[in-house]
RNA sequence: GCGGGCGUGAUGGAAUGGUAGACAUAAGAGACUUAAAAUCUCUGGGCCUUUGUGCCGUGCGGGUUCGAGUCCCGCCGCCCGCACCA
């Protein structure tokens, strides 16, 4: 018997569906367009488990779609700005742009090898300077229209190499590769104004019905949504020009409760008075040492440092609260100011006991007014609680009414104003980095900053670059600087920053649409393709890159580049999850692990060894492939040893899609195995004659409506590991049935196409062999008899007290009398009633019958 | 620290509030074979002086319900994000 040798196969199949232009899409307004879309890979130059996993998923919905009709998009590109670029200069002294295209030509050959159904004719890199200039045209646009300022923001400053650190070249505070303490240093950066979009950016959340409800949750929580009172504390005797500091408070209900005033380290009146007082220079500094992260300040110890000013209590002259700089409040949000209520916040509370502030209780428990000591008192808002000393008279009160009787009070008397606030900072994309969109803008001495004029564009990155000297190249480049300003004419400088690559994959969604245009997009292809109906993509990617396309989205409309529809550019969120290994580790000399390989180790009976010498190999925990632990699987090797259906088939069973799956060579050999029984079964079939067995064919026919059902079901749940289960099970039925050779045929040609998108190259393998017409990759979805699904009898349990004791076989429409009745007159039913009246008889018709006694 | 999620046999997992463990893997037994591989068949959560339509069992502790893996409250553990990794 021919075995299925999926290395001869896979490219044949793969050459068909390129001769017939299977997956190359074409506007076409008659058909109804669906637009499928993984997060584009960043070109590492070797595809993982991860890619396959999602590429995969992708293509199983791009497959079915199109196999149920519609006109499907299904691009690829690349996201090819960034870091590891320059990484890779430093260290090898490669071209950046060498080295990232010849790595977008390595993946590339190793994702064709999976048979994606993908529309390579609309490929693109973001680094092509057809994209990126496209870019710089609409960030002109930008400017034009507000949505693109400057202003001054801190940065990671390693002041041994002087260059900017991204947040995770700080390591522990210090510099990657220096060592050195990481600075924050102010400069003037380019921002996109996203805060205006706020609002809508979160009330538009509630139209995104096909996101999951966790990543909208996650947006709205970062944008963050709040309303406060803002008012101002008057310093007891002025600080230079500053006699006042403002703050915001969410809680404004516990101001009776104000223990200090605290004020970040970057707060004006901070720095004012940093010149005087060296101590509090030095505690500034240090706080200023911390790294920008959010994260960082957060998990840091909670410091403070007495300014010895003293501010007043809006509503009482006579009471005098210190004023402290701290290092956990953030100069970014509010006024950077804050009164702390240590009663009511345990953060406040900590900072006040290890300071010796005072702690005074606004309002108690109902039922139990003790007063606080090391834990805070912090009801959720809707608890009602007892007021102790509230200023407008409250007595009994739940937190919201408080925030909002204190508001509307401050508000009448005239020291405050309710204010409602975001979290959500604007987007700064300004970077001091070569690999990256240039922003075209030129900065000349008399016209100050001017955008290029849009027929230069693109402003093309010099690609004569070195990078021995530390910092922007695009700094230390001879010539390319030297422009005339777009305005007067004069001799001008360009600007050196490079965008935010969070701006490159922005958009790339809506260049996909017509991505060789001249310009960003054009309207007729935009307007028929967007948006995207299915995105797919890592749940890490839930905040910052959905949230930032969806801005850019809304940017782009108000400049004329989308249509008002494709706002909100995903339709459909999915997210996936990672692709895990164990973990192996030998020893090292120094006593530290030295990862492994899974191909390095053999695992025995008596434990794991490192096949070269036998040596010890410890087994660690189930982590994302990664390569600094070495537990990676070539997705390359398994295709080289089983074929790209069998990698497929692997990473799309088991695990539930938006779950982690482990990989395992265990898993990988099933899947191969299963696939070649599967064919096994076709060159039988193929070799049966064709006679009837009216009984089993009826059965099997039966089977297969049920497999059409459930897997059609699976996959458009995006439920993909249950649509392989059916298909095993549909695989066992076939195998046993003894069914005539024509029913075995139509049952195997439908499993053919349920398996199409899965496995796509032994779909076409099995359907040619059967007879099936042209390419089953163009083959319509089969379709399901309703009537072949109902079966009339059924097995229903019984439970006495909800422990199941017995079951009888009826028929599903049995009237729910005489169900009953069966019930009641059942010998074990009986057994365990032992004479107890029933009290309660639940029949629930198709499921289950309960008696309760 | 803050925000979000997840937790079910030896393993991956299945289960509109309704028979917990579908389907698959590891393992064990058997068939075929000179033998092995491959293939096929069976067993496959734990417990037992009662082998019983027995008891226990979905991270831990409570609660709601005729009935909880599923809903609610409180813990524990792991994962993702935290604005310059992509």
């Amino acid at each position: 018997m021919s075995r299925y040798n999926a290395r001869v196969v896979e490219p044949k199949w793969q050459q068909a569906w390129d001769k017939a232009e299977v997956f190359t899409a074409k506007r076409d307004p008659d058909r109804e367009k669906y637009y499928v879309l993984e997060m584009f890979p960043y070109p590492s130059g070797r595809i993982h488990m991860g890619h396959v996993r999602n590429y995969t998923m992708g293509d199983v919905v791009a497959r079915y779609k199109n196999a149920t009709g519609f006109n499907v998009l299904h691009p690829m590109g690349w996201d090819a700005f960034g870091l590891p670029a320059e990484n890779a200069a430093i260290e090898k002294g490669v071209n950046p742009g060498a080295w990232t295209y010849q790595n977008i030509d390595d993946m590339r050959a190793q994702l064709k090898m999976l048979g994606l159904s993908l529309d390579w004719s609309r490929e693109l890199a973001v680094c092509d300077a057809e994209y990126y200039g496209q870019q710089q045209a609409m960030f002109i646009d930008m400017m034009g229209a507000g949505l693109a300022y400057r202003k001054n923001a801190v940065v990671n400053w390693d002041p041994v190499d002087m260059t900017v650190l991204a947040n995770e070249q700080v390591i522990d505070g210090k510099g990657w590769r220096s060592g050195a303490p990481v600075e924050r240093r102010e400069l003037t950066q380019w921002f996109f104004r996203i805060s205006d979009f706020s609002g809508e950016l979160l009330d538009a959340l509630d139209g995104l019905t096909e996101w999951p409800e966790k990543v909208r949750l996650m947006q709205q929580n970062w944008i963050g949504k709040s309303r406060g009172l803002q008012f101002s504390f008057d310093l007891t005797a002025p600080q230079g020009e500053i006699s006042q500091v403002e703050v915001y408070t969410t809680r404004p209900d516990t101001l009776m409760g104000a223990g200090f005033v605290g004020i970040s380290p970057d707060h004006p009146l901070a720095k004012s008075l940093e010149a005087d007082n060296p101590d509090l220079a030095a505690f500034c500094t240090d706080c200023r040492r911390m790294g920008t992260s959010e994260a960082d300040l957060e998990t840091a110890e909670k410091k403070g440092f007495d300014t010895g000013l003293r501010v007043k209590h809006p509503l009482d002259p006579d009471w005098e609260l210190p004023v402290w700089i701290a290092n956990f409040i953030l100069m970014d949000y509010g006024t950077g100011a804050i009164f702390g209520c240590p009663a009511h916040d345990q953060r406040d509370l900590d900072f006040s006991r290890k300071y010796g502030l005072p702690v005074v209780d606004t309002f108690t428990a109902l039922e139990n007014g003790a007063p606080v000591t090391d834990l805070a008192f912090v009801p959720p808002k809707t608890e009602t609680v007892q007021w102790i000393n509230h200023f407008a008279g409250l007595d009994v009160a739940n937190g919201q009414e408080a925030i909002d009787v204190t508001i509307r009070f401050a508000e009448a008397a005239g020291w405050g104003r309710g204010v409602t606030n975001y979290r959500l900072r604007d987007w700064g994309v300004s970077r001091q980095r070569y690999w990256g969109c240039p922003i075209p803008v030129v900065h000349c001495d008399d016209c100050g900053v001017v955008p290029e004029k849009k027929e230069n564009l693109p402003v093309e990155l010099p690609k004569d670059v070195t990078f021995d000297k530390p910092g922007n190249p695009l700094d230390w480049h001879p010539t390319w600087r030297d422009t005339a300003c777009p305005k007067c004419g004069k001799p001008a400088r360009r600007e050196t920053d490079t965008m935010d690559t969070f701006v490159d994959s922005s958009w790339y969604y809506a260049r996909f649409t017509a991505p060789r245009a001249t310009s960003p997009t054009i309207a007729e292809d935009a307007e028929y393709w967007m948006n995207v109906d299915q995105y797919i993509g890592g749940i890490e990617h839930a905040i910052l890159h959905l949230l930032y396309a969806r801005f850019f989205a809304r940017a782009m409309n108000l400049t004329g580049h989308l249509p008002k529809s494709a706002i909100e550019p995903f339709k459909a969120l999915f997210t996936q999850g990672m692709v895990t290994h164990e973990t192996y580790a030998t020893s090292g000399s120094d006593g530290r692990p030295v990862w492994r390989t899974p191909d390095e180790v053999d695992k025995t009976d008596s434990g794991a060894v490192l096949r070269a010498t036998g040596e010890p190999v410890e087994v660690g925990p189930i982590i994302k492939m990664s390569k600094s632990k070495k537990n990676v699987v070539d997705p390359a090797d398994i295709i080289d040893q089983y074929g790209a259906d069998t990698a497929r088939w692997f990473v799309m069973s088991d695990s539930p899609p938006e779950r982690d799956v482990e990989w395992t060579a265990s898993g990988a050999e099933a899947a191969w195995k299963h696939l070649q029984r599967i064919w096994r079964l076709t060159v039988e079939i193929a070799a049966a004659d064709t006679s009837e067995n009216a009984a089993a064919d009826l059965a099997l026919a039966k089977a297969t409506h049920r497999a059409v059902h459930e897997v059609t079901q699976g996959i458009e749940k995006f439920a993909f590991n249950k649509s392989v289960a059916k298909l095993y099970e549909f695989a066992n039925t076939l195998a046993k049935s003894d069914a005539g050779g024509a029913a075995k045929r139509r049952a195997m040609l439908v499993m053919s196409q349920l398996m199409q998108p899965m496995t796509p190259h032994l779909a076409e393998e099995i359907w040619t062999t059967l007879g099936g017409e042209g390419l089953v990759a163009q083959a319509r979805w089969p379709e399901v008899d309703p009537a072949m699904l109902v079966d009339d009898s059924m097995t229903l349990p019984i439970q006495v007290n909800g422990k199941r004791r017995s079951e009888i076989t009826v028929s599903k429409t049995m009237p729910k009398e005489e169900v009953e009745k069966l019930v009641l007159a059942d010998q074990a039913v009986l057994k365990y009633l032992a004479g107890q009246p029933v009290k309660k008889l639940i029949v629930v018709p198709g499921r289950i019958v309960n008696v309760v006694v």
